[in-house]
DNA sequence: GGGGACCGTTCCACTCAGCGGTACGCTGAT
DNA sequence: ATCAGCGTACCGCTGAGTGGAACGGTCCCC
């Protein structure tokens, strides 16, 4: 429980969109109030999460669990299996993890490193998966997880291709520093985001995360100019050379995104 | 020990125990009229399926589309991508993923074959996680679904492991047939699941879905008692020999039983 | 080209589901 | 013994939620 300022996991308690004031939103309040990283929590914190009345929290809950979406143990709260039942059959998301997946198997066959998916939701990277083996580096990322666009290497990638307006908005936004390296000129970012869509290879050295290099590449659509996803291959600073990987990643994304053309994959 | 709290004799497959006079009801009954293979569904469509009024879907759906969890298009809603995120924060299903992942990635490499995670959620399989290359069989399971116990090789591996109550109820229940080969008679099934529990395999030939074959493994508590999980190798008939995968099966579960031990996973 | 079936959307007056202040019993720490 | 924090229970008020009715659009078939 450590309140490290570097953990920006915390929920910024004002700027919850979501009203209140109706069930639904109770109830998705309550749900979201769950961070990537809570395995259970006490009625007491998603009181104190959510800011809603105790009495409230308690009735919506036992809905939930009656919907087989929440679970209710001696020690709390926890996400039940039905939350994971349903969001696998998530359109977009299954569809794309489906046809992907010979293709991340093919690349950490051939790299054994940690292979992530990504699409972009919003101006941040949403992992579809993450595979790897038991020498997997330690990354933040998780499947179903978010992180920020300009100090991923699947974030650059899906930035470089994505409509001018998108990549405008997350030049003059916030570029949050999260470790030394982290790129938080914007300028210096607009550049590489321009060298990416030379070269078809984004790179990341440590600008999430300490130790952790990366090299991601976009899936492109039939018209060959936006990127419907991006494939990544990360590794730990030292062993971990980005360019022994990067004709495997091309193969991928090039073949996965024939197929994905091929069905008419939109996004 | 462990208080049997999951009754399934209660079980009966009532679609609609979820009470619909409630907006959480409606709504959670909107979303669950996503079938598996449902991609988009008109507002109609809904309708008929939840046997809501009309009015009152467009009102619910478009509170969900707000809240992220619908996605509206010109052609109906679909399941969205905040859904996806929650369900991967699912407590035990994203812990037993993230630390199987690695055997499952092992188990893949030396079989080439598709290997499936599956656990049990009252008398079915939910699986978890399922992994293949470009050549796996047509399977019917996805990740997120549900199969029948008594007709595929986690079900028996599961349903073996699992308290006497649990057996029973099963093996008292329904035992559709899928395929001619489906086991259906309980005697029969009931010896199986005993030769389950002396030699650790459990085997489907052709019981779920016509020209598949498929060897499975308990993934054992600590106490070796139980069953937290079960893993699989799947194949078509002909080329696939369940016998050949058998130790690499072997080995995957057991390492993946120690390891859950060690964290003390509970399920 | 007109009628009908089915669609998605809007309106609005009624009412009961949802609300949450208040209160209670139960832990542990002090 | 005291207290702080927890989960739970009660219950009268009220506006969020409701759904019948109606409208405009599209498609297809006669």
């Amino acid at each position: 429980m450590a309140p490290d300022a570097d953990s920006s996991g915390l929920d910024t308690s004002g700027l919850d969109t979501s009203a209140l004031d109706t069930v639904l939103g109770k109830a998705v309040a309550i749900l979201r109030a769950f961070g990537p990283d809570d395995r259970m929590l006490p009625l007491a914190e998603l009181v104190r999460r959510t800011g809603l009345p105790k009495p409230t929290v308690h009735r919506v809950a036992a809905d939930l669990v009656g919907h087989r979406l929440l679970e209710k143990t001696e020690h709390g709260y926890r996400l039940a299996g039905g939350l994971f039942e349903l969001g696998m059959r998530a359109a977009t998301e299954r569809t794309l993890l489906e046809v992907a997946m010979p293709y991340l198997q093919d690349l950490y066959e051939r790299t054994h490193e940690t292979v992530h998916l990504g699409v972009r939701e919003g101006t941040e990277v949403v992992y579809v998966a993450k595979i790897g083996g038991h020498r997997q580096a330690r990354t933040p990322s998780r499947t179903g997880g978010r992180m920020p666009m300009h100090c991923t290497a699947i974030g650059k990638a899906l930035l470089a291709y994505a409509a001018p307006s998108v990549r405008a908005g997350v030049l003059g936004g916030e570029l949050p520093r999260r470790t030394p390296r982290t790129i938080v000129a914007p300028g210096l970012l607009n550049q590489q985001l321009d060298r990416v869509l030379e070269t078809g290879l984004a790179y990341e050295r440590e600008e999430s995360t300490e130790g952790l290099l990366c090299v991601a590449a976009p899936v492109l659509d039939a018209d060959g100019t936006g990127a419907l996803a991006a494939i990544s291959v990360t590794g730990p600073v030292g062993r971990f050379r980005p360019e022994v990987h990067e004709s495997a990643l091309r193969a991928a994304v090039t073949a996965l995104g024939s197929v994905l053309a091929r069905r008419r994959y939109r996004g």
